[in-house]
DNA sequence: ATCCTCCCCTAC
DNA sequence: TAAGGTAGGGGAGGAT
């Protein structure tokens, strides 16, 4: 296994006489974290104290680079707007502000932009960022304290105007004296914290809706701007984005070039100091020599340690080779864009490996069965010939394989699930067992590392070419220069020309006319990237996937290694094993880190000390933060808002007030540094979807139908693939808008309406025809011309574990079935192995949620976290895996004084199975401890009586403690309610209430229905199954009652009941529910004064039902059958209340049905089980129609399986 | 308040 | 020609 991965290691030749890549990127200095203690004194604290002083003489120094380019070129467009305004009214305006040059700071009134007219006006110069050098008097007003001290600590003297000064020097028409308008801030001048329009200027003083329809012109122009300047990246929707006035624009644009490398300003004057040369070293000293007034010499030793973990490019080629040779031995193929799955030779999980390639091997048989009519074909070939869409749904019957196949953003977006996979035991291990020592060892102190591969496409196909490393490449499907194609991925050098991932390859081309397109290798990106996280994982057990080319790594487990040490060698590994660089971010938490790496990249590193943050996020635009995209950074822009200063001069309920809750949170946390996020290892699917918005054309109905199955197909494998089953069904359709010209892309979507539409069911699927039942139906109540559809999506969510026995069930033949099944009962057991160490293993506990244990393991669990007793559950809470979810303690329960007082590590554990959210609960009391002087605000109750809160934590678990609850009608009431009234041999009354959406659905479905029942020979094997009266017990309008319910089972299964079914309708406005959350002695006592009806006359006994519990339990517990046995001992372990679907899954999936095969007496077993179904059906007729057509459900099909032996057939036949 | 649906946004 | 997917977060607004 793992033909170059940990070798790689052998290959570590320390020469340095690096220089790899011609990227003109300025050298940026590296800071030392400032407790150079954590990891020991050595030299490095001498950085620390240089750096730190540096930071104080010169602030922005760590930028110059950086801004430089970005400072030059505003001010070469502000010059350019004075000459033409001072052409124009050169006459009028006194150059009243010679020589004055201002930086404004925060909101001020007017506005900094106005303010900028102004000075460009009357002859002064307007600083988009602050420069000691340049800026002559600050302008701002209304600042809170926080800020002002901060402004006056880099203002250094500079004075702090406020903008009155400006209008008044403007109305005067000379200069005044700028001391009367100082801002001499105090506590109370300012009733500080205004509303909004304080902050904003006046003409976003509106909400939104007024803002909105400037904004949208406003976003045609820019991205309209971008494609005429060729720079930005041509968006989904910028089809949509014609015409529009251009001012905005100009000033994006000006950021943007200025943040990239904008060639003809930067490449010229950076070259002579490229990063790559090889004096690098002193490269670096000269740069920030002139960027600093100061510099000390210690910067010279830091520059050389940063040379030195840069990696040495020489030794290239030799990895290289290597590399191709043992890609040429790679066995199979490594990436299946289709089944997303891997073949992957170091895996380790051979149980996920065989489900993997049962299910390639199967989608393939789908896909390729799926072949149309000769005429059909031909039908198609005249339609697409005559629209010209040769590369359409139109033209090609495996539109989706191939599609996905050739998908970079499928290749990605799918990644995850692959690695998910590959790494299972990974993420589920117990670490060594050594994080007791780790936590001894912890500083409490976090400390993230951020990785990320440079240029990931194009390193991986360059990596064999050192000549091709150091021009312009990208990745792209075509080299067409007039191709709409997308860049994938450009090298830096190619950046350097403003190339970017997104563009069309006619833009980057135009950029950049020699650059050089290289086709994608999915294959290699998929070993690439599993040799860089098998890196991560040797060196870290706390590794959060983030891409392909991405992670974080939470080293502070780690802190007794040097972490920017760690961080070089794994850089330095991840080269000598894959050829490809990767850059890395170091910082106390991932936000950081992440701003880290972009500065480091390329194949570089930098670190952030918790002392330097705040030097770092001055001045930052606000696009740079995590999360703002391009539509936040407009709103954002719109009030004038373009950088972290700027959001921390808003108070955070403004902020939320404006955004959300949680945006505006978020900003005003980013903008301080603060990202309380920690490191998840696990992270749990929340729904699983494909959708194809490229070279979707329909002519007719049948055209869509045909891809919606396509797409069924694809999401149903998926789900079984990752052993998943869900009950919200969600169409996505991209819509052409009326009057929305030709898509710019070839075969794209264009400007689309986004549709989506949505539907739950009772019961959790990953069943293909159900999948396509339901998105059927979603479709036509979409009402949609299928001509318009330019893209089409399905995605599944409310997931749950798919139960072994289920998962695929109701699928074509049952043999695959049980197949599948017994496959993913291996993984499942693999799964909850894993996570269920402490509690009961075997093959009873496949599923080790019943009641009885979660109960034990959340006392369990309570407990040792009261007790803050060390690793009691740690095996458990590597267990977030879906099984364990629902014993959480309610995070508000928690008592964060016992929090506060965990190791680290264990803290991490538990912060684990909070998703993370526990730091950032923490953080948030810290403040309000702070600020409320009694600590009586920490909840305590969970303190004094952990078990008291853990009971009280049972009911409101996350809905999974539902997830192999099928007949619970609790969560479904809002899809349907159900009431049932029988009476004696006469017309059945059904009382259906459905919100009035699915009301439509029901017509539809009806149709649907209709049109798809074809006589199969099933009905009478159906009524043998009913055993004879079977049909009878059914509601007569079932039909109508249990819709949802037929909807899910399979065609012919379906169609037997209905078949064998008279239909009444018969509405009534009231409904009656009587089957919600009926626990089992209720159902009970109903049942008695209600069963006395009967069918046929006769009246059914149900004394086998009758107890608490039923008393059948001990009677077959006693049996001499072990069938009976299992099923009274599955009965008492996993029913759901009264519920016996769930017993006989389990009894299925345990392919018992042999285990009295040699039992002559075979038949009383048969006929006790043959009473117990008939009782249980005359018991649940009334209350839960559901749950009998779940036991038939899993009946029938079993019947089927049973061909595979006769006591099994006989077993089944019992019905 | 809390949930749900239907969006939009973001990141890779 | 070209392969504009995927998943999660979150907000608005309605139902309860
Ligand atoms: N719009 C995008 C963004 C990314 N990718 C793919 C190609 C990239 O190589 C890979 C990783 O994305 P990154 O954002 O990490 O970009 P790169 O690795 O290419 O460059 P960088 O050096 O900035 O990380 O994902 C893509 O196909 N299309
Ligand atoms: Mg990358
Ligand atoms: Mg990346």
């Amino acid at each position: 296994m793992m033909s170059s991965g940990t070798g790689g290691s052998s290959k570590r030749s320390k020469t340095k006489s690096c220089n790899s890549g011609s990227a003109p990127k300025c050298k940026r200095n590296r800071e030392q974290k400032a407790l150079g203690v954590a990891w020991g004194a050595n030299s490095f604290s001498a950085f620390s104290f240089s750096s730190t002083k540096k930071r104080r003489n010169a602030p922005f120094s760590d930028f110059a680079s950086y801004m430089e380019s970005k400072e030059r070129k505003l001010r070469v467009q502000f010059d350019a707007d004075a000459s033409n305004s001072s052409n124009r009214d050169s006459d009028v305006n006194k150059c009243i502000f010679h020589g004055i040059s201002i930086f404004v700071d925060g909101f001020t009134i007017p506005s900094s932009q106005e303010l900028r007219g102004f000075m460009l006006k009357h002859g002064g110069r307007f600083e988009n960022y602050f420069s000691r050098h340049r800026v002559t008097h600050i302008i701002c007003n209304n600042l809170p304290d926080s800020k002002l001290k901060n402004l006056r600590a880099f203002s250094r003297g500079l004075p702090i105007v406020k903008p009155a000064w400006l209008l008044d020097c403007i109305a005067a028409n000379e200069l005044l004296n700028w001391v009367p308008y100082q801002l001499v801030q105090l506590g109370k001048d300012i009733p500080k914290q205004q509303k909004l329009p304080t902050y904003f200027s006046p003409k976003s003083v509106s909400t939104s809706k007024s803002f909105e329809t400037p904004t949208k012109s406003h976003l045609k122009i820019y991205t309209d701007g971008m494609s005429t300047s060729s720079e930005g990246s041509i968006d989904k929707d910028s089809d949509s984005l014609t015409g529009g006035s251009n001012h905005e624009k100009v000033n994006d644009g000006c950021l943007d070039n200025k943040k990239k490398r904008e060639p003809l300003v930067l490449t010229a004057e950076d070259a002579e100091k490229s990063r790559w040369s090889h004096v690098k070293g002193s490269m670096l000293v000269a740069n920030i020599l002139e960027a600093t007034s100061t510099v000390e010499e210690a910067d010279q030793s830091e520059c050389s340690h940063v040379k030195g973990s840069t990696l040495d490019a020489n030794k290239f080629e030799g990895t290289a080779d290597v590399l191709i040779e043992d890609s040429i031995h790679e066995p199979a193929k490594i990436y299946d864009a289709r089944n997303t799955e891997v073949n992957s030779s170091n895996l380790e999980d051979t149980c996920s490996e065989k489900v993997v390639s049962e299910s390639s091997s199967h989608t393939k048989s789908i896909t390729g069965g799926n072949i149309c009519s000769d005429s059909k074909k031909m039908k198609d070939h005249n339609s697409t010939r005559f629209s010209g869409q040769w590369n359409s749904t139109l033209r090609d019957v495996n539109f989706v394989e191939n599609y996905f196949k050739n998908s970079r953003l499928h290749f990605i977006g799918t990644w995850r699930n692959r690695y998910r996979k590959r790494f299972l035991n990974l993420l589920h291990g117990d670490h060594h067992g050594n994080s007791a020592v780790d936590a001894l060892n912890c500083t409490q102190s976090p400390t993230i590392i951020h990785i990320d591969m440079d240029c990931f496409f194009v390193s991986v196909i360059t990596r064999n070419h050192r000549d091709l490393c150091e021009s312009p490449a990208a990745v792209c499907h075509s080299d067409n220069l007039k191709g709409t194609a997308e860049i994938s991925s450009a090298n830096y050098p190619a950046r350097d020309y403003g190339v970017k991932a997104g563009m069309f390859v006619r833009d980057a081309k135009a950029l950049c006319p020699h650059l050089q397109i290289f086709p994608y290798d999915f294959e290699s990106y998929e070993v690439v990237a599993d040799q860089f996280y098998e890196i991560l994982h040797k060196h870290c057990n706390k590794v959060q996937a983030v891409s392909c080319d991405e992670a974080f790594l939470d080293v502070s487990d780690l802190a007794h290694k040097n972490p920017e040490h760690i961080a070089s060698i794994i850089r330095q590994e991840i080269f000598d094993t894959t050829g490809c660089t990767a850059s890395a971010g170091i910082a106390g938490n991932f936000l950081m880190a992440r701003l880290s790496t972009r500065k480091a990249k390329p194949n570089g590193q930098y670190f952030i000390s918790s002392a330097k943050v705040d030097e770092h996020l001055i001045g930052l635009p606000v696009k740079e933060l995590p999360g703002v995209g391009r539509a936040l950074e407009e709103k954002l822009t719109n009030r004038n808002i373009r950088t972290c200063d700027h959001l921390r001069a808003i108070p955070k309920e403004v902020l939320q007030n404006e955004f959300g809750v949680k945006i505006g949170e978020l900003l005003w946390h980013y903008c301080r540094g603060v990202d309380n996020r920690s490191v998840q290892v696990v992270q749990e699917n929340k729904s699983v979807g494909a959708e194809v918005n490229w070279g979707v054309r329909f002519n007719e109905l049948k055209d869509s139908q045909e891809f919606l199955v396509n797409l069924c197909k694809e999401v149903s494998l998926r789900l079984q693939g990752l052993g998943l089953q869900g009950r919200t069904i969600t169409l996505k359709v991209k819509k052409k808008k009326k009057g929305a010209p030709d898509p710019a892309k070839y075969m794209g979507c264009g400007d689309c309406k986004n549709l989506s539409h949505s539907m739950t069911i009772h019961a959790a699927t990953d069943n293909v025809d159900v999948l396509l039942r339901i998105s059927r139906q979603l479709f036509s109540s979409l009402n949609l011309d299928v001509r318009e559809v330019r893209g089409l999506g399905l995605m599944v969510s409310r997931l749950e574990t798919a139960e072994f026995m289920q998962q695929g069930s109701e699928r074509n033949g049952l043999r695959a079935w049980l197949a599948s099944a017994s496959e993913t009962n291996k993984e499942s057991c693999n799964i909850v192995h894993s996570a269920n160490d402490n509690v009961s293993k075997g093959a009873l506990s496949v599923d080790g949620y019943g009641s009885s244990s979660s109960v034990q393991h959340e006392t369990q669990f309570a407990q040792s976290f009261a007790q803050a007793s060390t690793k009691v559950m740690s095996s458990s809470e590597k267990g977030k895996c879906k099984e364990m979810v629902s014993p959480l303690v309610p995070m508000s329960q928690l008592d964060l004084e016992v929090l506060e007082s965990l190791p680290h590590d264990i803290h991490f554990e538990i912060n684990q199975m909070y998703k993370g959210k526990l730091t950032d609960l923490m953080e948030n009391c810290k403040y309000i401890r702070n600020d409320v002087p009694p600590v009586k605000s920490i909840p305590e109750a969970i303190k004094e009586n952990p078990s008291a809160s853990c009971s009280k934590s049972l009911p409101d678990g996350p809905s999974k403690a539902m997830r192999h609850c099928h007949s619970d009608l609790s969560d479904s009431t809002s899809q349907f309610k159900i009431s049932v009234k029988h009476s004696i041999g006469s017309p059945v009354t059904d009382h259906v209430t459905l919100p009035a959406k699915h009301k439509v659905e029901i017509e539809n479905l009806e149709r649907i229905e209709a049109a798809s029942i074809s006589p199969t020979g099933d009905i009478n094997m159906h009524a043998t199954i009913m055993k004879g009266n079977m049909a009878d017990v059914m509601p007569a309008s079932t039909r109508k009652v249990a819709r949802s319910v037929i909807r899910d089972l399979p065609d012919n299964l379906h169609h037997d009941i209905l078949d064998s079914l008279p239909v009444h309708f018969q509405k009534s406005g009231d409904s009656i529910l009587v089957c919600e959350n009926v626990c089992p002695g209720e159902i009970f006592k109903s049942d008695t004064t209600e069963s006395s009806r009967g069918r046929m006359g006769s009246v059914v006994n149900i004394h086998m039902w009758k107890g608490n519990p039923p008393s059948w339990i001990s009677k077959f517990k006693h049996s001499n059958f072990l069938i009976l046995n299992l099923l009274a001992e599955y009965y008492s372990m996993f029913g759901e209340p009264g519920l016996l679907s769930n017993t006989l899954q389990r009894l299925l999936s345990a392919q018992a049905l042999d285990l009295d095969a040699g039992n002559n007496e075979w038949d009383k077993a048969l006929s006790s089980c043959c009473e117990l179904l008939t009782q249980y059906i005359e018991l649940k007729i009334k209350s839960d129609m559901e749950e009998i057509f779940i036991c038939f459900r899993l009946l029938k099909s079993s019947y089927y399986a049973a061909s595979t032996s006769p006591s099994c057939a006989s077993f089944l036949c019992w019905i």
